[in-house]
DNA sequence: CGAGATTCATGTGAAGTATACCTTTAGGCTTAA
DNA sequence: AAGCCTAAAGGTATACTTCACATGAATCTCGTA
């Protein structure tokens, strides 16, 4: 009974501290998807960009546009901005304009072509089975929406390195040649890249309609990722909360990571929602600290934790084994055919169907590209050819990320 | 001793299978006239 | 008779399996110096 009632005084005192005394006035602002009204140091980039796909208010195709720049460059934000002010802009000329957005680094919504097509429709509000039409019927769909009337479809895709990489670029040429079926309609095309190489890997009938028009973005340097932080913190954060140097601090943490601004607004953000559970009201250097690493902790166990099963399986079948590796033979590598027998036996102990080698190799290059663990392959001679797995993460991480496993696997 | 053959463990591609889900179609039932 | 529901038929995407062949350097073999 003292037990309980101290626990409800407990619960009492946090939810207070939240009411009471936040930190924040609008946490919003500090998160990535929120669009602020001016965007600094890129006015460039939006004029430019915005002069590229204006055509499209007089009914008129624009160029495509192919978008290049490192992670947290204001890419997708830039994109995004003139994107709704084009919209804005397109209500009051009556026109329409339909600019579907379709974020390719989610696995669940584009890792096949049909399922890209599907979000697409599903954007513009047809509703598509997850399954069960050939693709070209889906394309036939497509076409029969768009073609309606005389429009402008502008897709972006965002993070499309990622998909390519998944299925090729194939749907890309497919969709650049829709055109041509198009009598009333016309389909522009944004790519947007996170890897600045990513063209030069494009079949060249690809590229050349794809990047009719190029931007690359260049990073933020340090100074720059301080004014943009300093805008934002004034108005998610009340005055006086943040602490002389936190600001430098997160901008300088960011800009050693090719000027990413994202990862400093997450940095400032994080570090606040610490500070306030710890029910402080101040925002001081060493919870920048521990923002940072509770940033690359959270994005990793995320990962992990939403696999499926099986990979969840395997994942676990390599930690133990390097693990192991470590203990008794001061190893920090590991071959495929070790891992799938201890995922085997995994699978026994959770009465789990196994699956074959062959796929365990697979998954296991998934995790590879996932950039959970490190694969090569390798050959060693005599002994045959595999993948050589390490993992190249911090101890207490992987420790987590075995026994969170452990609970969502039940073992 | 060195060039070429051998070998191993698994990578990798292609084709096939199971499952889940979709559309279409046709028959049967209900309903309203 | 029209409308609606349901089940069967016919079809696809996806995850996985099966089969078969490809790889590539350590090791072996054997001819030659």
């Amino acid at each position: 009974m003292k037990q309980k009632r101290g626990e409800n005084r407990g619960i009492e005192e946090i939810f207070n501290s939240f009411v009471k005394q936040s930190i924040f006035k609008n946490k919003m602002i500090l998160q990535s998807s929120y669009t602020p009204e001016t965007i600094p140091h890129r006015e460039k980039q939006v004029s430019q960009v915005a002069s590229i796909i204006a055509p499209s208010l007089r009914l008129e195709k624009p160029s495509n546009l192919f978008i290049y720049g490192l992670t947290g460059t204001g890419k997708t934000l830039v994109v995004q901005y003139v994107k709704n002010q084009l919209m804005k802009k397109s209500q009051e000329l009556n026109i329409t304009l339909l600019i579907p957005y379709i974020n390719c680094k989610l696995k669940k919504v584009a890792d096949t072509e049909y399922r890209i097509l599907a979000e697409i429709l599903n954007k513009l509000g047809e509703k598509v089975p997850s399954t069960g039409l050939p693709t070209d019927a889906l394309y036939r769909r497509f076409v029969n929406l768009i073609d309606s009337k005389k429009q402008i479809l502008i897709v972006i895709f965002d993070e499309i390195d990622q998909a390519v990489k998944r299925i090729g670029d194939e749907f890309l040429y497919n969709f650049t040649r829709i055109n041509t079926e198009l009598n009333k309609a016309q389909i522009a095309i944004i790519g947007i890249s996170n890897d600045l190489k990513f063209i030069d890997t494009l079949d060249p009938r690809v590229r050349s309609s794809l990047g009719e028009e190029e931007i690359l973005f260049s990073p933020y340097n340090a100074l720059q990722l301080q004014e943009i932080l300093k805008k934002r913190s004034n108005e998610a954060f009340k005055t006086g909360v943040v602490s002389e140097g936190v600001i430098e601090k997160c901008a300088a943490l960011a800009a050693r990571e090719h000027g990413d601004a994202r990862r400093a607004l997450d940095l400032l953000r994080i570090a606040g929602e610490l500070v306030e559970r710890d029910t402080k009201d101040k925002i001081t250097l060493d919870y920048v600290d521990k923002a940072k690493e509770r940033i690359e902790t959270d994005k990793l166990l995320m990962a992990v934790e939403t696999q499926p099963k099986q990979f969840q399986l395997t994942f676990l079948a390599i930690i133990r084994l390097l693990k192991k590796m470590k203990r008794e033979n001061n190893e920090d590598k590991i071959f495929t055919g070790d891992i799938f027998n201890l995922y085997s036996e995994l699978c026994r102990k959770t009465k789990t169907e196994i699956l074959t080698q062959r796929r365990v190799s697979d998954i296991i290059a998934e995790f590879d590209m996932l950039g959970l663990i490190n694969a090569t392959v390798i050959s060693k001679g005599r002994y045959g050819r595999t993948r050589e797995i390490r993992i190249d993460l911090p101890e207490q991480l992987v420790e987590k990320m075995d026994s969170l496993l452990l609970n969502s696997l039940g073992l």
